[in-house]
DNA sequence: GACGAATATGTTATATTATAACATTATATT
DNA sequence: AATATAATGTTATAATATAACATATTCGTC
């Protein structure tokens, strides 16, 4: 029970309702395209949205796609707090899904520039645009 | 000259004016940044400093960071289009200077991608927050 | 259970960033 | 000069995000 307050918190009914919403879209969706959605579970102002976006981005379980201004369930099981620093994004043009991954040369970079006293990282974005595969053919 | 329709053109008075405000800024600047600093420029609308950034950006002199929403000069000589595909930034959060590199790595990563066949990329961004090495002492 | 602290919610207004639409002007090439 | 292309001017509006302040809920402690 102590280490309930550390972490694994419950979410609350409206931070549920952004989190199954996004999990059920593959594509990202903007602050306003959930508060359309959610309009009738008694979401009526964006803030309400942003708000619940900001803990879910907090706890790793949601990204930012900075190029977009919209947002994704996390495709890891969930982002731990290490993972939420280096995650890396595909993100297909033409159909619009995303593909999140981990790249080793990413991490390895972040913390050469540490150790070499250059920059002390604290978030990464990473946002490759283009065409998937299943575009391609 | 019928090379010059091709690359090199000069710039028009208005971008020209962006270009060098960028130039002379070490931070980025917004639109609207820029907007008031050359309002006694003849810049009166947002739509004459976003097109004049568009410009400037096709020609690689400029680059937009998208966890700013905001404009810096290219810190290269100038990039060309290979370059201008694969450029890292560090984003210092304290004093809002930014650092602009080249990272093979990440280059070789776009090839491996395109080669698998699983990513075609046009376009890469990569923003690194956090605090600079002078900030940090 | 009562209390206080911390967190979450509700609501209105407003700030910030970006583009649509349409008219006009300048420039480059034929 | 005629024409096509690119650049500019201008007004309105769309899209994204936060400020400020009031209220309610939850959690830990007594």
């Amino acid at each position: 029970m102590s280490n309930k307050s550390k972490r694994s918190k419950e979410l609350t009914k409206k931070q549920t309702l952004v989190m199954d919403l996004l999990k059920n879209n593959k594509v990202p969706l903007s602050a306003y395209d959930i508060l359309d959605k959610l309009h009738d579970f008694g979401f009526r102002a964006p803030l309400q949205v942003y708000r619940a976006l900001d803990k879910l981005i907090e706890l790793g379980l949601v990204h930012r796609l900075e190029t977009l201004n919209a947002f994704v369930a996390c495709q890891h099981k969930n982002c731990e707090s290490n993972y939420k620093k280096t995650t890396m994004f595909t993100i297909c043009e033409m159909c619009g899904n995303v593909h999140e991954f981990v790249n080793t040369g990413l991490i390895k970079l972040v913390k050469f520039l540490e150790n070499d006293g250059k920059f002390k990282t604290s978030r990464t974005v990473v946002e490759f645009k283009g065409v998937c595969s299943a575009c391609t053919e």
